[in-house]
RNA sequence: AGUCCCAUAGUCUAGCGGCAAUGAUACCGGACUUUGAAUCCGGCGACAGGAGUUCGAGUCUCCUUGGGACUACCA
């Protein structure tokens, strides 16, 4: 009965589903849009980026979240480059953001030959006709003001502005002026055009922002066919509103432009009279990371300064320059995934991405064994002219990975921390007259410390070995080694974090933000790994057993010298204590 | 100073008027282990403060406090 009495209302209630729990605030509002059918269930997102820099790790995961939103809501991932302002902007960074979100996995090429990369400049005409638009309505003006002038007229946070002596121009010398902006007549900072708002609005960037201001400088993608170029306000709106962008999503500074970015949307109408397609800005706040730095000023310094090696260093987490230690797409795509997204400023630890890198790695890498620090050791009992082969597992438990063979011998390589003469009572490594497992292999006892007689230093040992596996006993230590029939030498660069105060913007009186760079960022030695690793893919990853997760580096690795990054190191609960 | 935004464990986060306040990470224990890894178990630990609305407030309102954004012909 109710069925057919009250369908509407039976529908209502059926829709009126509980919202599903632990979406973000972003998602929230998704859900909300699909709801109401504000965009017709569509979900377009977008990443706007200006080409005048090195996108980072904080853009990685914006860049990562808005694809994600789109991919969940069967929808579309926009990247598109903000490129409205020519003096500040170069075809360099373009190519260098391309490499990055293709590596990112977020770049997509469709059917009829088109990809998902767009450029602001690419709708100028579309902004110039607008821009006529608003001036036939009487809502915009050419101003003749200087820009100390239109500063002085806009007043401040306290006192409202004053209206431009040049507001109240006809629509018809408007036009004009416009047009012959538009035709180069005039020098840079001559004129502007000017929407018409309010000059005592209490939001600062109402108070008739500008829109177009003349710039007679070429631009990387349009060349020399245009002398004006839109603002920022301008275009952003027009860009996303062009796209068919659903929810614009970006950071926080901006909130208090939401309010412009609505009003000209709110007066410019299609051909047809309609409205024109208004996106949502929502605003969120962005990544920042411990222990690092993401200014562009301050990265420039950084590497202008030679405090890293160029802008792709492995320390900096430019996304080139995570991409270069060896870090994974996917490991960024989870670090995104489990800070989620929320309004609130934060520094987030950097022990949550390292735990991403980690838990990413641990399931993709094979193991091999790599000493560092190689200290020698002479099995006294073993024969000189023997060697064993030993068939060893490439992981633990992803048995997939396969086996590979390792050679035992006479002269083996342990790392020098492996072993201590005088050790702490929890120390279950090597020792002297104390027995250590060999990881894949067999037990050692040490049985002597030999010395340089010059310095003292410990120069190799002495050991045995119990030969029949099925009597040793259980032993707490297990130590990774290498045989010196089974191993290359390699370059191995070891990364630390690049500063040591977890905001080193954050400056104490008197000090600069370099003055917290970590000293020991990095470390480059020459370690013995197992030889095999000549003839593997630059490129691949893997983890040498105990010390960390490591990146075959693809540019800098020769033929006869492979070189190692340390991706990260594993997780370490011994060296803490 | 005005307008606006934000506030849950060390860190990040869930919570949408009724929970013993979620999960992750970090940290501390323990189990297991031929990686002091991984894995597994357990523990520590938070609603900034104050009023109000309500039978009932982390959740709604107001105030306070603290943090942030805004005064570019940058984005």
């Amino acid at each position: 009965m109710a069925q057919t009495k009250y369908p509407e209302l039976l529908k209502e209630v059926s829709d009126d589903k509980e919202p599903e729990e632990g979406l973000n605030f972003i998602r929230t509002i998704i859900e909300e849009h699909n709801r109401t059918g504000r965009f017709d269930g569509k979900v377009h997102t977008r990443f706007p980026p200006e080409p005048n820099g090195w996108l980072h790790i904080g853009h990685a995961c914006s860049i990562l979240m808005n694809h994600k939103i789109a991919m969940d809501y069967g929808g579309i991932f926009n990247f598109r480059f903000d490129d409205t302002n020519p003096i500040t902007e170069e075809e360099s960074y373009v190519n260098a953001m391309i490499e990055d979100i293709k590596w990112l996995g977020v770049y997509k090429e469709y059917e009829d030959g088109t990809n998902n990369i767009f450029f602001g400049s690419g709708y100028f005409d579309q902004f110039y006709e607008y821009a006529e638009q608003l001036v036939e309505k009487g809502l915009a003006y050419v101003d003749d003001s200087s820009a100390d002038e239109i500063k002085e007229q806009r007043g401040s946070i306290t006192e409202p502005g004053k209206e431009s002596p040049y507001r109240n121009r006809t629509i018809e010398e408007n036009l004009d002026l416009f047009k012959r902006m538009k035709n180069c007549e005039f020098p840079n900072g001559s004129k502007v055009l000017r929407a018409k708002i309010d000059m005592s609005h209490p939001n600062l960037l109402m108070r008739d922002p500008i829109v177009y201001r003349i710039l007679h400088a070429p631009h990387h993608n349009t060349g020399d066919k245009w002398c004006i170029y839109p603002m920022y306000d301008w275009a952003h709106g027009l860009e996303d509103s062009i796209e068919g962008i659903t929810q614009s999503i970006c950071t926080l500074e901006f909130e208090v432009h939401r309010p412009l970015y609505d009003w000209f949307l709110d007066q410019l109408t299609a051909e047809d009279g309609s409205p024109i397609f208004h996106p949502q800005q929502i605003e969120f706040a962005k990544v920042i990371i411990s222990h690092m730095v993401s200014g562009k000023r301050v990265m420039i310094q950084l590497v202008k300064d030679g405090h890293v090696n160029g802008w792709d260093d492995p320390r900096m987490f430019t996304i080139a320059g995570a991409r270069r230690r060896g870090v994974t797409a996917d490991s960024l795509r989870k670090f995104m995934e489990t800070i989620g997204v929320s309004k609130r400023e934060k520094i987030i630890d950097q022990s949550i991405l390292d735990h991403c890198i980690r838990e990413d790695l641990n399931k993709k890498c094979p193991r091999v064994m790599s000493v560092l620090k190689p200290l020698k050791v002479i099995l006294t009992n073993y024969p000189a002219d023997k060697k064993e082969e030993i068939e060893v597992q490439n992981h633990p438990t992803i048995k997939e990975m396969g086996t590979r063979k390792i050679i035992f011998s006479k002269i083996i390589y342990i790392e020098q921390d492996d072993f201590m003469e005088n050790p702490p009572d929890d120390y279950y490594r090597l020792s002297l007259g104390e027995e250590v497992r060999l990881k894949n292999a067999y037990l050692i006892k040490c049985e002597d410390v030999i010395r340089e007689e010059k310095t003292g230093e410990i120069s190799e040992l002495h050991c045995s070995y119990r030969p029949k596996k099925e009597d040793d006993p259980k032993v707490k230590g297990t130590i990774h080694w290498i045989s010196a029939e089974n191993s290359i030498k390699a370059e191995v660069r070891l990364f630390d974090r690049l500063f040591v105060k977890e905001n080193p913007m954050e400056t104490e009186e008197g000090k600069v933000f370099t003055d917290y760079l970590n000293p020991q960022s990095l470390e480059t030695t020459e370690a013995l790994v197992e030889s095999f690793l000549k003839d593997a893919k630059l490129g691949s990853r893997y983890q040498f057993e105990r010390l960390g997760y490591f990146y075959l580096e693809p540019i800098d690795s020769k033929e006869d010298q492979l070189v190692f990054n340390r991706i990260i190191s594993l997780r370490d609960s011994w060296t803490k204590k």
